[in-house]
DNA sequence: TGTACATCAGTGAACGCGCGTTCACTGATGTAC
DNA sequence: TGTACATCAGTGAACGCGCGTTCACTGATGTAC
């Protein structure tokens, strides 16, 4: 019997086989979009039979929901690392954007058009309140003397999402905006609608950086 | 002969099962999305055989071409008719969020992710720069003394998507961010991101419509 | 160290399904004289 | 008003494809004594 915790060489060759068919999943949501996810086209690139791969995963919606854990997970790992190691709000929306440009489809998978008929796993909530925190803390440290707003009452009584955290209403009403705003630009951008028109979007997202910084 | 521009009763029944054939279309974006658009499935509701269908759309292809092309046409004829009965600004925005809830899918199939392989004609691009025409009309007329920006001289020298339009870069600037603002909310809220977090999105709307306002 | 057994990875065949699309054909609707 | 013809809508069969998934099986890898 194995020590708890250390892996066997099956269970090593288990999970090196899963991240494989994970990477061509990948390449696949790249190529033909998320709707296109075949558990048979990824064997055969990886030279196996179909049915193979049901020893890794059982069903395609649980590939594809293990795809939109791993998206999240990332984003939220990417987002704590830059937190610890210092990065103020401006440093969060640098980082976010790196993050999508370097794989539009992921970005896509979370704050995309969402797939109907498919409901995420309760795990991601928990991950997306983990990016909401991080997010809030931010905010938090950013002064704020702002006359406040209808938005800002209403917070101020619907502020469950944000869970124990002790902002007040103007830190959750900034943390909204700066999530949309961001969106706004990034998924423009990644969905190509800047394109044809020939400004530079880095530079429209660094406005509206600013813009939330000086408020 | 008919008279140029007289339907006969063939032309009036073409029209008429194009018409119903995009209805069901519409229907099954709705349910299924719009990567599971197909003839087959709609000749059926229908109560024909699926080769029925291609007397009236050369393929699959067509009739998606053909959807979205009646969702900016539709989009953009809102505007047009909103911006014609004396609609500012705030109310091109209202009208815009009242467009996208009434069927968050034609909003999708727009603005959404897009659907990697499909590229779109270039009918659109001409909708597409008539949308943002009255868009940049409202922006022009809003008062405006701010400092200008990196990004407005930029523009300065990027502004062919504005084609012949007059508007000085800060305006071309606003018309970004109104743009980009207004999708950041709209989307996330029809994507459903922020359900779960029971504050009003309609409040975040007007928030950030009444930011741009005050600019 | 060697043998007996259990575990597990992967295969190939099969099921049922739906898709887009082509084609030869029937039957109804319209047109010309 | 009636007949001859052309046009067009819709059908059913067919082709080739890929999908998700199940199942009985082979062969290799690990485990227990």
């Amino acid at each position: 019997m194995a020590a708890p915790g250390t892996k066997t060489p099956r269970e090593r060759y288990r999970a090196q086989v899963r991240a494989e068919v994970k990477e061509h999943a990948w390449e696949q949501v790249a190529t033909a979009g998320a709707s296109a996810l075949s558990l048979n086209a990824i064997a055969k690139r990886m030279g196996m039979s179909g049915p193979a791969l049901y020893r890794y995963f059982a069903s395609r919606d649980e590939l594809m929901t293990e795809l939109i854990t791993d998206a999240y997970r990332s984003l939220a790992d990417t987002f704590s690392a830059a937190a610890g190691s210092g990065a103020d709000l401006a440093g969060l929306a640098h980082v976010l954007r790196g993050w999508a440009l370097e794989d539009p489809h992921r970005y896509f998978l979370i704050y995309g058009t969402p797939v109907p008929g498919y409901h995420a796993p309760s795990d991601v909530t928990m991950i997306a309140s983990e990016i909401m925190e991080v997010l809030l803390d931010a905010c938090a440290a950013l002064p704020a003397d702002r006359p406040e707003s209808p938005l800002d009452t209403h917070l101020a009584d619907h502020r469950q999402w944000a869970g124990e955290h002790p902002a007040p209403p103007a830190v959750l009403h900034r943390a909204l905006i700066v999530w949309s705003r961001l969106h706004g630009v990034l998924s423009l951008e990644l969905a190509g609608q800047f394109q044809g028109m020939d400004f530079d979007p880095a530079l429209l997202y660094a406005a509206e950086l600013d813009d939330l910084l000086a408020r």
